[in-house]
DNA sequence: TAAACACTTAAACGGTTGTTCAATTGTTGT
DNA sequence: ACAACAATTGAACAACCGTTTAAGTGTTTA
């Protein structure tokens, strides 16, 4: 099932992380491992992940490599999760 | 992160299909497992994380116990999703 | 061409997670 | 109260996945 996969991919945090911070902006693989707070091989490994399932897309410009969101319908969702979590109910609770 | 703990729990093929059967009809436990095609035991460890995270909704009635979607953004996230699948690029290519 | 920089790849380890099987709880009917 | 049905729970196991470390590309500058 392609849609599970897609998700899953969105499922870890570092993961998620690097997404979003390329949601807006266009970043190196170097910018995006800092602003993450991970090392540049996780990063690598991470990228080469979403890349190959079109959710982000690469372009090498000198030494570096830039990312950028290639899937709109990603982007959007992920503005709809992000959007819903802000105004939305903040509460804690826990079921028996 | 939450954010990625819910796409984490749409990230399982079975889980996946367990809240797209919910997502318009309500449902009992056990017409999700045969609907799925999956063991009630499955199902009902499956409905219990998706409970918990308050995706899906119970209600027992009678000997029976139903679910429906709790979560209006996950829903319409799926929606999204969905239709993207359906209506845009149906191309199978794996970049080197 | 050699050194320095930016990024990628490969192998290996540890922890998490989905699944199954068996036993248990809760509810209705006789 | 007992049997039958519906759903849940717990333990145990295999498979998967994220992370680290070390070595490897590719590109620019001296």
């Amino acid at each position: 099932m392609e849609l599970a996969e897609t998700f899953g991919l969105l499922a870890d945090p570092t993961r998620l992380s690097i997404v979003i911070a390329c949601m807006e902006v266009e970043r190196s693989a170097g910018d995006i491992a800092e602003h993450v707070g991970v090392s540049p091989s996780l990063t690598s490994h991470h990228l080469r992940l979403l890349r190959s399932a079109r959710i982000l897309r690469s372009e090498r410009r000198g030494k570096q490599m830039f990312y950028t969101m290639a899937d709109a319908c990603v982007h959007s969702v992920l503005n709809i999760m992000i959007d819903h979590l802000f105004f939305h109910d903040h509460d804690t609770v826990d079921d028996p």
